[in-house]
DNA sequence: GAACGCATGTAAGGGGTTACATGATTTG
DNA sequence: CAAATCATGTAACCCCTTACATGCGTTC
């Protein structure tokens, strides 16, 4: 059991999904391809923790739709208050920065001006996602405390936009300095 | 090569390191220990990418300082403009959100309290760093352009500054949103 | 008609962590 | 007096990515 299988038993505890399912819906949060949840579900389900019903579908292989069990909740209950491993991050364009002022500066601006429009879109998917989460909630009679399932996901989605709109507005401040030809940098372009 | 040991190559363009130093000032940007780091340095010199100088030290052993070849800038030169690789975010803390709806209140305040104190700290560092280098930019000139080998540097500290202010802010929301007892989320809580 | 989304799985290999190994100096 | 810092290195193991494999329906 490794932090990526909590985390698939945490999602399993919003609702019964695929496979497939989870691995779109755990990206935002922890970069996981296929080939390794598929082999971790089946450990987790010979463990006890989740089992699965197989749906058949036309033409397709069989669907296996995951539940946590009671056995995968108390599971789950046990890892949530132990004590958390700091965030991991690798961003190849951060370490390419210690090495800007030996390229050409156009291509430099290219490469902040990709990852502007990466975050742009980034942003307004999780806006609708946070749109539509809300939307629901007033549906389901809109006083939803912490203790509603849906809490987790909706500090989630707020901090993933508020996490985009951040890197949109350093995007945007190294390029006004890139076109700032010869501007020089010190305290006047550092704000609280 | 990996993406790693361009990172390195990058730091190295800055001036001459030993690999301890370069495992310390990698970190903010992409965590690796010093089991990955001197084996790839050992790689890039018999690659000719760099070269180092062994510092002998008193009753301790001999410090490899290493340096920058012509070939390792070239290199450097043509990673540069390449694509870059969308970044890598793995968060536990994340991963539990989807399960808090099943743990108790104070522990799940507790797990919030811990990463605001981290990201406290983090940001005093971060603007400490900050500082210390405008003052080292004025001392020369202050009129340092974009084409500084310390720009780099310098809109990476900004940017880890901003980022650990967004951790805080987000942590003080939902710590606020727990102690509210009963809270519901929907638009309330939202601004742009 | 090529590419993408749904849907599952396996295998190989590279990347990263943890632990082992050593040893002086400084700080709490 | 234990823990952290400086300083290097190796070995085992786990985690993760890439590629292989299959197949239908829909979209560009």
């Amino acid at each position: 059991m490794n932090t990526l299988s909590y985390g698939l038993l945490a999602l399993l505890s919003q609702g019964p999904c695929t496979g497939y399912e989870l691995m779109l819906q755990i990206q935002p949060v922890w970069q996981a391809k296929h080939s390794q949840i598929y082999p971790l579900l089946a450990k987790m389900e010979q463990n006890g923790l989740i089992h699965f019903v197989a749906v058949p579908q036309k033409e397709k292989p069989d669907k296996k739709v995951y539940s946590i069990t009671e056995l995968g909740i108390a599971e789950l209950q046990r890892w949530i208050p132990e004590s958390t491993s700091e965030p991991v991050k690798r961003d190849e364009l951060l370490l390419k920065l210690y090495g800007i002022w030996l390229a050409e500066p156009d291509k430099t601006k290219s490469l902040f001006e990709e990852r502007l429009q990466i975050f742009s879109k980034k942003k307004e998917k999780m806006k609708g996602f946070l749109e539509e989460l809300s939307q629901r909630n007033l549906k389901d009679g809109g006083n939803q405390s912490f203790r509603s399932a849906s809490f987790g996901k909706y500090i989630l989605l707020k901090r993933a936009m508020d996490n985009a709109q951040m890197e949109i507005e350093w995007c945007k401040w190294v390029i006004q300095m890139l076109d700032e030809e010869g501007s020089s940098f010190s305290s006047e372009h550092m704000e609280e």
